[in-house]
DNA sequence: CGCAAATATGCCTTACAGGCAATTTTTCAG
DNA sequence: CTGAAAAATTGCCTGTAAGGCATATTTGCG
């Protein structure tokens, strides 16, 4: 028997997971507002009842996925070394999550981002939840250096995370070329005034 | 009689400014989940149903005020002469709102401000509403030039955005000295990686 | 096995968004 | 000034949602 996480856990992991699926194919089939709670409970073969007790609504049911995609970040920046400046933990972060990521099945991510343009109510849960993530990703920015002229460790999260959404917002619109490189490009286009050295003069 | 924007209109402004103060008076005081859109239209003396012919839920009666906000920003912002760097006119636009604003009773700012990081249900929309601010922005910007190595209109503005915010958050948390001191340095810290390409005189 | 804790479900109440139609108010032309 | 058109307010009503409470069911463990 497992141990690690929880046999209980674990199947109640796989039931989180089967409602946000359900969720998510059935809003991105028909839109949000034309599919019920009632309707996505059922998709999940689980009681309306029971939806409640795991998502507080479809939306937040729908953005799973990008709450998992947070923490995977968040797990990864933890594990940088400690002597790499806040700029180049971060960037090196972003770079690894996305090549672990786009190898496996995450059309999802793009998925997600496209109903959240969508949908304002869906935005506007998404940007909510990155409020969280925006002080966690802070609090792990503490004794790293910062740019020439930083002092506050929030402002540089907030700027490459404004542009890391940016990116995504950019190519979800405009698909032009593979992802990574969109959002590389904006990570790179901010990140050059906030290279660690000192700014070019 | 006004007909500068209609005596009708001007009505109709009224009203959804009584309805917005009597929703933010009630939530300051009782909290969002405390109050019905019922005890609101109340308060402003309006029917219930009469209230849904303004607003979309008590979230958006609350946020009207940062609604206002914004749209000043962007007159002003239009009104910027159209010579001046992208990140100047910005900057610009950000001090002369917020002198405007700072003499008039704009206390509210700050109140919406404070409600929105206590009730995610504020903040999501908030935050969604900025999205749109953020295009009108990013168009308004056409034109001017950007800092050196930067190609994305949008996503400077996305950058001044989320420093803007980082530093009313920062105030409203902390509360370390005067208001427009703490966001000018935010926009400070961050504009000077950004500062024009153009040679100096 | 058999109990205790966690989980799933059903029922129920309150709240909310918005369609529709009737009613009142405002505007404007004659 | 008056009456009709336009617009706003209101009430009624329906479908949907969130979550408290109690019960049944499942799971973990001695």
């Amino acid at each position: 028997m497992d141990v690690s996480p929880g046999l209980r856990e674990r199947k109640k992991e796989r039931t989180r997971l089967r409602i946000h699926r359900a969720a998510l194919r059935l809003v991105v089939e028909h839109g949000l507002d034309a599919v019920t709670v009632e309707e996505i409970a059922a998709g999940a073969e689980v009681s309306r009842r029971t939806f409640s007790n795991y998502f507080a609504g479809k939306e937040d049911a729908c953005l799973y996925g990008d709450a998992a995609h947070m923490d995977d970040f968040l797990a990864t920046l933890r594990a940088r070394p400690a002597h790499e400046s806040a700029w180049t933990a971060l960037r090196a972060t972003a770079r690894t999550v996305h090549a672990a990521r786009d190898l496996s099945p995450d059309r999802e991510w793009v998925q997600t981002t496209r109903l959240a343009l969508k949908h304002p109510a869906l935005l506007g849960r998404r940007l909510a939840g990155r409020q969280g993530f925006l002080r966690e990703t802070t609090a792990l920015l503490g004794g790293r250096t910062l740019p020439a002229g930083m002092h506050r460790p929030g402002l540089l999260a907030s700027v490459f995370l404004s542009a890391l959404l940016h990116g995504l917002h950019e190519w979800t619109e405009e698909g032009t070329g593979p992802l990574d490189e969109v959002v590389e490009a904006a990570l790179d286009e901010v990140g050059a005034a906030f290279t660690d050295p000192a700014p070019p003069p």
